[in-house]
DNA sequence: GTTCACGGTGAACGCTGTTCACTTTCTCTC
DNA sequence: GAGAGAAAGTGAACAGCGTTCACCGTGAAC
């Protein structure tokens, strides 16, 4: 039973969920295919090359086609959306995404159709292109620090470091701290990425109160 | 001549400059040193240990005191380019701060801030932590990028994926894109910035038009 | 039915972070 | 100043990593 690189790359998605990135070695991705490690160079030149295949097999389906009629900074809003559970969609997704070298085919149509969203919206092409890519920036630091938390202890020593650095226990900056770990992480993520395209909004050339 | 945590530190920022993240090993750092690897786990528990204080001595000084008088956004704007800056300041910054796992004093100090000055805007305290981490996750992916760019060939093969994406050359966005890359970084992050900060501003509590 | 490229084997190489019993060096106290 | 005890350094080892290589099967195509 030959393998092919479809195959790797969905067995190391597989073996990504279950032992996350750290646990993602190629012997153990050899013994889940049942095949040596050395084999999987037939597919793959090196272990990046792979994982960045995995980074654009995670974005599948984030630039399909947006719905039309849509105002542009709800389409915008859309996307990140779209990125967002992408990312969340296997564990460890976004320290994937991030690691990324080559950007494949999947992730440059998903920036560019960020980009040509803004394009529409009447930013100069560059501009677009900055835009899309602060967004990008945005959702995948967001997406990391949400992914990285579920790992953590369970205890949050986040209150204990606060002290440390000579904050009171009941100083509205220590119980807004807590409120904010307490809460859903995905509600978190909407507001940050509708503050963002308020800027943006903002920014968007002809507006006045730019 | 015996070491000291903060020599170990010290030199571990000296190395990591000469030789980037990936070339910092334990044993490269014991020879700069001039003492044997096993030494340093006298100093740190292990390497993730070292990296996190590299990362915290990296953000020194991003929380100064800031100017009085200086309106709430502008403050904002400062303290995401000292922190711009100051990840900067040594090779491969950006991804040392961003593997970070525990954050130290100063990376709490920093973050504290900027939650400080949302809180007096007046955002209530756990939207003033999750603008700030925001901003935060913004400016390190800005930097990460900008710090991984300087290190990639030096003819940028983004026109050539860009075609691979089915765009064509004369297209108004790939010309942004060869714009974008032609640009000056810097000016970029803090174009990037600004666009963040209006967007905050437009969410202050109180603001009709949000 | 032979060919030959493609996929797989198994062992090895050099490197990594980390540990450990032991020795050296510094520093503090009497 | 002398001795005790903590702090720092040694050097060899361990397990695991990504990667390579000469060799061997298999499978599909002419």
């Amino acid at each position: 039973m030959l393998l092919r690189r479809a195959d790797v790359v969905s067995g190391a998605l597989d073996l990504l969920d279950a032992e996350g990135l750290d646990g993602l070695t190629m012997r153990r991705l050899g013994v889940a295919l049942n095949v040596q490690a050395g084999a999987l160079y037939r597919h793959f030149p090196n272990k990046e090359a792979l994982l960045d295949a995995m980074a654009d097999q995670l974005l599948e389906g984030v630039a399909e086609p947006l719905p039309s009629g849509l105002p542009w900074p709800d389409r915008l809003e859309l996307l990140g959306e779209r990125l967002h559970t992408a990312l969340l969609s296997r564990r460890d997704g976004a320290r994937v995404v991030s690691g990324t070298f080559a950007p494949g085919p999947r992730t440059m149509a998903a920036s560019r159709s960020a980009a040509q969203v803004l394009l529409e919206a009447g930013f100069p092409p560059n501009r677009a292109w900055e835009i899309a890519f602060a967004g990008f920036y945005f959702v995948l630091g967001h997406t990391i620090e949400e992914q990285t938390q579920s790992r953590l202890p369970a205890d949050d020593d986040w209150t204990a470091r606060l002290a440390a650095s000579g904050l009171e226990a009941d100083d509205p900056l220590a119980m807004g701290l807590k409120a904010l770990a307490a809460g859903d992480p995905g509600e978190r993520f909407s507001y940050g990425l509708r503050v963002f395209i308020s800027g943006v909004r903002q920014h968007t050339p002809g507006n006045a109160t730019a």
